[in-house]
DNA sequence: CGTTGATTTCAACGCTCGTTGAGTTTCGGA
DNA sequence: TCCGAAACTCAACGAGCGTTGAAATCAACG
């Protein structure tokens, strides 16, 4: 019984080790997420990890990269126009971070904080890949699109650090339907409402 | 000339720790921010620290216990009622964290989001300090209040991301006024307005 | 002036981490 | 069947961390 070498049979190494890579992340953020758990997790050697992804930078990139693309989810809500755009967004936003695809954007977000090119990262995230589709299929006046966008950014940001990092009650475990009650009418009006009232 | 033992003349060695500990740990977070790292800063044996403050745990205590102490902000920003809260409450909020008063707070985030306790502490903090004095002197409806209190929290920790730690322009170089003028609404609804509209 | 105690540094322990290089096993095509 | 490449592990390096115990120096009081 060799404990070395090559397995026989077919294996999934490689993604064993990155849906390990991604739960750790996002638990413990990118600091606290040590290669040497996320192989033993994956029930692997460290050096394996190297292996196939390099340096920790690029297993954190290999991690995010597939999970998170939020381009049909942007353009569903965004197609209905302004109209009843905040509930959608809400509900859409809870429903994913709700969900186990919240899981990688939740490592983004840990990692944000501590990281300095996580927050880079995120920061490009947001903007490229979010706001800037928002505000382009929405028509928004250039002058005031970014503010807008930015303003609701910041009320889901808080929203995911209340509910999902600190977990401060009662908005942690609020029904979906709470939230999208209280917290649309924010969007709504940070979109399309005066800015100043 | 020594190189070791008692300096000559008066020290400051203690309060240079402190103050060296509570920007280490808001710049990096409690697990980034190393004991190693703020005894150099303050120019003074990693031993030395821990002669006067035990473990590091307990230094992120004695660093964070005498600044933060929202109190007396509170108590001005209550006393009006509930008439107009929203723009005092931003107003307040966002001169306190421009300000050097700031750093601490955003240790406490910074290090809220990978670190267990401090999630727990901050959660504590909040609650006990912050949301429970709003609620009570507000005399909020027993059954809304918390929901409440909490939605004003998400929206302003999302500005605390958003501005301070992500710094997501232009959120993070807009004038304090822009902020009070879009944000101080959103927080009047969450206290005073219908929940759900 | 001598002694006690506070202040400060030094050297080291034990730990975890990311990373490396060499070695071992299996697979798959020629 | 052979052989190169892919998969995989082992052992170790070097760095940084929190923490510790002992020693050195100075201040203060009798």
């Amino acid at each position: 019984m060799p404990r070395t070498g090559r397995r026989p049979g077919y294996s999934d190494t490689r993604e064993a080790i990155l849906t390990a890579a991604r739960q750790a992340f996002a638990e413990r953020g990118y600091d606290k997420a040590s290669i040497r758990q996320i192989a033993t997790s994956a029930g692997v050697d460290p050096a394996l990890v190297h292996h196939y992804f390099g340096a920790k930078e690029q297993l954190f990139l290999a991690a995010m990269e597939a999970p998170i693309d939020p381009g049909k989810a942007i353009e569903q809500v965004v197609a209905g126009g302004l109209d009843g755009i905040g509930e959608r967004l809400v509900r859409t936003f809870v429903t994913v971070w709700d969900s186990p695809a919240g899981t990688p954007a939740a490592a983004l977000v840990r990692s944000a904080v501590s990281h300095d090119w996580s927050a880079r990262m995120l920061r490009e995230f947001i903007t490229t890949q979010i706001l800037r589709r928002v505000i382009g299929n929405l028509e928004l006046d250039p002058n005031e699109g970014p503010l807008r966008a930015s303003l609701v950014a910041s009320q889901l940001m808080g929203l995911i650090m209340a509910r999902y990092i600190i977990k401060l009650e009662p908005l942690a475990s609020a029904p979906p339907e709470t939230i999208v009650a209280t917290v649309a009418p924010t969007i709504q009006r940070y979109l399309s409402g005066p800015l100043d009232q």
